[in-house]
DNA sequence: AAATATAGACCGACAGTCAGTCGGTTGGTA
DNA sequence: TACCAACCGACTGACTGTCGGTCTATATTT
């Protein structure tokens, strides 16, 4: 009843069952029995491909990142996309749940559990920071943006959209929710002195997200 | 070799106890032994006053929520003081650690442990975001703001500066440390359209705080 | 082609820790 | 003397991480 696999295979089947329990009951109330059980190893292969429960949620952390900001950071660097648009774009790609392979991530910003929400947030906002700062800085070349301190005006907005919007540490209803959404954009559009055109096409875009 | 004490005795003497240790060691690395050992009482005891461990951080929170936020109300509600002074008393009410007692909190906004930590931020907003709304809206009353959302904008500031100033979520330097301070004065000053007097003085405080 | 060696993958019993429970006890007080 | 809030500590069950040992696929030798 043995069945020997290479490590990076039972790896990920690791990391596949982990996936399911934690964002189905959270990292804390998922024991590692439930995941060697539902695989069919034993807990000493556990072990052996990891060295913790906690590693576990790290490396899981990392293989999604990698998946979505290789596809974001894409997005970003193609100047061929107008940067309202590509904005848009990148957002989009770090937000939206339909990555081929099935079900994946909402619960990348939305476990019920708070390290892994700490953990996940803390990468989002290393990684994604650069990637619109480059936007906006071309944006602001263009003369479409005009801010002193644009690594600062998206660390802002991201750290921000991520607490209030995808995050279930404030609850709030969806008519207060887009209520949020016009504020936010507006003030993003002060602290960026966006004209008025590009405003409106953002506040249609987001306004539009998540009925 | 028994005391009995009176219900709220007890329970703080626990209290005082659990806020050393999660201060030191964090909640999940401190046990309910080490808890009750410090204070020499039965684990029944503990669970006699307190449901569950949570239980225990959850009230923690709620008594610093309780003496913090009773000081920085009034202060908000003293109309005798002028608006800019008057929000920056607010703040400091908040940050600093010289609540007469003895040692205090900083922990309250860095605990080493990411559950606290997200209980403490969700009060922080809840509380502090309607106190300086309030006192914002005094401000554009009196001309020296003008937003059409003065909630969000503090929801924003606040959310901002707990993440970037007051966690261990994103490690900076002093120096960068006092770039994003600059970077958020200023962003703040353009979502407000605070008038240039208004705003170099918040600048000369807020740089002086935490060398 | 058969025998042997090697190492990477795997196993499961076990140790140790911890949160929470419960039946029973004690001391103050009415 | 009767009552009850406060207290006790042994116990339970669940969980994470460890360790010595085993298996199997592949490489190496004969």
């Amino acid at each position: 009843m043995r069945t020997v696999k290479d490590a990076k295979e039972r790896r990920d089947e690791i990391l596949d069952a982990a996936d399911e329990l934690f964002s189905q009951k959270g990292f804390d109330k998922t024991s590692t029995n439930e995941i060697l059980e539902k695989i069919g190893i034993a807990r000493g292969t556990l072990y052996y491909h990891f060295k913790s429960k906690e590693d576990i949620m790290d490396a899981l952390i990392k293989r999604y990142e990698k998946v979505l900001f290789e596809n974001a950071e894409k997005i970003a660097k193609d100047k061929s996309i107008p940067v309202y648009e590509r904005i848009v774009k990148v957002v989009k790609a770090l937000n939206i749940s339909e990555q081929g392979n099935g079900q994946i991530i909402d619960h990348m910003h939305k476990p019920q559990n708070a390290l892994m929400h700490q953990k996940t947030q803390a990468t989002i906002i290393k990684r994604l920071t650069p990637l619109l700062t480059g936007i906006i800085e071309e944006g602001i070349e263009k003369g479409l943006f005009q801010t002193p301190f644009p690594y600062e005006c998206m660390e802002m907005a991201i750290i921000y959209a991520s607490t209030i919007f995808d995050s279930d540490m404030i609850v709030l209803s969806n008519e207060q929710r887009k209520e949020r959404m016009q504020a936010f954009i507006y003030n993003i559009g002060r602290m960026l002195m966006i004209e008025e055109e590009g405003a409106s096409y953002l506040k249609q875009i987001f306004e539009r997200k998540e009925v």
